[in-house]
RNA sequence: GCCGGGGUGGCGGAGCGGACAACGCGCAGGCCUUGAGAGCCUGUGGCCCUUCUGGGCCGCGUGGGUUCAAAUCCCACCCCCGGCGCCA
């Protein structure tokens, strides 16, 4: 949510922020009145409690020589009835703002394109030479000519959007997600086995409004919900702290399953294993100063492209625009893998600065010192390592062989034991 | 799931209806020292107001309740430890 101390010292960056999004900038204005109001009848609530408080003592007093306190008390109940008037307008003030401030979103920086679809993306760098012979096939055409995935009955025993792997994919399922975090481990991060499910307090600060409805699966009967990705118990993993800022940046690279409703992409990739509700992810995961947040953004894109360089798959980042772009990043870059089936660039990556939007939600704070008073909110910035399932789609396409076969990369030969190649069921 | 014990600052640990949440460790600053250490002094939860100096409120797992007054009493929930049960 939206930081209101930050709000109240610059509005103006505010204004422009929502005016980018597309919204009025009178919403940061109802915000900073709302805020006002807040504290003035927090100023006045305390106040009377400080009445409370000395009375209370003198009646303490009174008591302890035996007096009678009655004037008092009557006093007291007087103080006591108005704390409680105002306590209750302060909970409509607080419940108004708290609203506004979950509902508004990050304002996004210079540099985020304008306009509302995928072709405002801008496009930031390509790397590789993109295969386009006719004769290439798509990745569920692979899948059966290899035998190695069954996708119909994965339909009728947990629905549409599931798959059972086999086999060889199996295994290069697990050789990519090691293979991603042997590479973020060289790198300094951490690697973490996190929660697969959260409370909805850490989700509330994690992911926007509109998720909990498209995207994340409500565990029944539970305060629970499955995370969507590792980015979400990541988040958490220091929620509620003050951080000692000589230890920022915190890197960290989580491996989980990730569960998705995709609620909403009805008619989109109903074919194969590119759009499913469950699926293995590595992720990349920070907690920065906001002087380094920007660095750490390209730094975090960096190594995704390092990934997918060092795979051999050619791709393109692009700069999400304006529009595209969730309400709780700042800046989004996706990397894009081609698919020669379909001629396109298809997002594998997806690389977000959440500045301080997820850090207040969730209380993450930092002092540069120890003994420093002022404390400020952290930053937060998650990027795809490595999505395994859509890696082995972007692998199945792009090193498909005419006979079939489909060649491994060399960087995931390590982890898979002599299997070099793919070869179509019965060859 | 059941029975018992417990959740207090970064950590250990007192207070168990009304006076500053004692004391210790750790950490930071200062004095001392050629330097380090020891020793001594000071500080070390959050928020609000006002300013640069103070004042106030909140805070003892979470949320309610009782009371003039709750860390302290009552209720519900969460978590931790031990035992029993179940279990990959």
């Amino acid at each position: 949510m939206l930081n209101i101390k930050a709000v109240r010292a610059n509005p103006d960056f505010y204004r422009r922020g929502m005016e980018k999004r597309g919204l009025p900038s009178r919403v940061i204005d109802e915000v900073l009145e709302l805020d006002a109001r807040k504290r003035s009848m927090m100023k006045e609530i305390q106040d009377l409690r400080h009445v409370r408080n000395t009375v209370a003592e003198k009646v303490a007093a009174a008591k302890k020589r035996g007096e009678k306190a009655d004037e008092l008390l009557a006093q007291m109940a007087e103080v006591n009835r108005k704390i409680e008037e105002n306590e209750r307008k302060l909970r409509e003030i607080d419940e108004k703002l708290l609203g506004l401030l979950v509902k508004l979103p990050n304002p996004p920086h210079d540099s985020v394109p304008d306009g509302d679809s995928e072709e405002d993306n801008a496009v930031v760098r390509e790397w590789g030479e993109p295969r386009k012979e006719d004769w290439m096939k798509d990745h569920v055409d692979i899948l059966e000519s290899l035998g190695l995935a069954d996708l119909e009955t994965a339909a009728s025993v947990a629905g549409a959007r599931f798959y059972y792997l086999f086999e060889d994919l199996v295994l290069l399922n697990w050789a990519l997600a090691l293979y991603g975090l042997e590479f973020l481990r060289k790198k300094g991060f951490k690697l973490v086995q996190p929660p697969y499910m959260l409370t909805r307090k850490i989700m509330e600060g994690v992911v926007s409004f509109q998720d909990f409805e498209d995207m994340l699966y409500k565990v029944e009967g539970e305060d629970l919900y499955l995370i969507g990705t590792a980015e979400h118990p990541l988040a958490g993993l220091h929620a509620g702290k003050i951080l000692d800022g000589r230890i920022l940046p915190l890197r960290y690279a989580g491996v989980s399953p990730c569960f998705r409703k995709e609620a909403g992409a009805h008619g989109k990739d109903t074919k194969g294993i590119f759009r499913v509700h469950q699926f293995e992810k590595v992720e990349q995961f920070s907690f920065t100063k906001p002087s380094q947040s920007w660095d750490e953004h390209e730094f975090l894109i960096s190594n995704a492209e390092e990934i997918y360089r060092n795979l051999g798959l050619p791709y393109r980042v692009v700069n999400i625009c304006v529009g595209e772009l969730g309400p709780v990043a700042a800046k989004k870059y996706d990397l894009e893998v081609w698919m020669p089936a379909q001629r396109k660039y298809r997002e594998l990556v997806s690389c977000s600065n959440c500045t301080d939007y997820q850090a207040v939600g969730l209380e993450i704070r930092y002092r540069e010192a120890p003994h420093v008073e002022e404390t400020e909110f952290v930053h937060t910035l998650n990027s795809t390592a490595l999505a395994t399932e859509r890696t082995i789609v972007a692998i199945l396409e792009n090193y498909q062989r005419r006979d079939g076969s489909v060649e491994i990369p060399a960087v995931l030969q390590p982890y898979l034991h002599g299997i070099s190649v793919l070869k179509p069921a019965g060859r």
